[in-house]
DNA sequence: CCCCAAGAGTTGATGTGTCAACTCTAGCCT
DNA sequence: AGGCTAGAGTTGACACATCAACTCTTGGGG
């Protein structure tokens, strides 16, 4: 396997700082036009209907604990409820609040447009196709699932 | 400006999620072979020579206090060390350990296997291609430097 | 029936990044 | 000289992810 050339480590650096920039821009528009983070973007998108809390973190693909950490920050800021699961009495399900459900709204309006402004605009048709077949197949090598 | 349509919304999905497994694949690499983070590797290798604060900061494109914070905890583990700078004896310079010194030329080799594995052998030329072109052109928008 | 093992969720510790507030030094202005 | 301000660096508070340890409930065997 021969080693790295320096073509290849500028190529690369120029990739990931790329990358980072494009999701620091996202995530500061996020943060600045609807308050809130990438993390519960995805989480408010997702809960359209009540769930358990495995169920979410599995839609996710994340861990259970991350999602309870999220979820417990969520609810203290009243964008998510914990309900009765019926048997036993634990609090085992979740449910967006008429506030989060409003904020589902408006987040996915502001982010679809900051995405098309900093992403699609700027892609052509060949680029685009391009980088969905590198991603799909870097998907389906690193998770056969 | 038109909205996201739903295949938008998939393209974007797949490609971010390519992006986190890739991210996630390299960083556990380092994490298991070298015992850093990938944050901790990007200073090894910039802190060729001694340097002040600022200016690694400025080359490696990060806020101050992140490298202030990284830089005390590098330091706890004895892979850098704060240096008179000089005039007022402020700590203001920073240098590599030799164990420093050892780490980034080990973590540049393992890393950049893994980079080769992952990655590179796995672009085809128009892909590559596409994303480096891609790349320029949103570092360029965003950071009109 | 009782115990206990498995599954679901939570919690705490730690590492990391960001923002804002702070300290220290040096240089300038009067 | 005395004081003010700008720049450099640090620190503290908080948001977030991960890992391991913990609690609570349920559903079997004995």
């Amino acid at each position: 396997m021969a080693n790295m050339s320096s073509e290849d480590w500028a190529f690369w650096d120029t990739w990931m700082r790329a990358q980072r920039l494009l999701v620091r821009e996202l995530d500061r528009g996020l943060q600045r036009d609807c308050g809130i983070s990438k993390a519960e973007f995805s989480v408010l998108v997702t809960l359209r209907r009540p769930m358990r809390v495995g169920e979410l973190a599995d839609a996710l693909g994340w861990e259970k604990s991350r999602v309870a950490h999220l979820l417990t920050r969520m609810e203290k800021r009243g964008l998510v409820a914990r309900t009765e699961d019926g048997a036993g009495g634990r609090r085992t399900g979740i449910e967006l609040t008429g506030e989060g459900r409003r904020l589902a709204g408006s987040a996915t309006r502001v982010h679809g447009a900051n995405i098309r402004r900093h992403v699609l605009d700027s892609l052509t048709p060949e680029q685009a196709a391009a980088i969905r077949s590198w991603s799909e197949a870097l998907i389906a090598r690193v998770e056969p699932s």
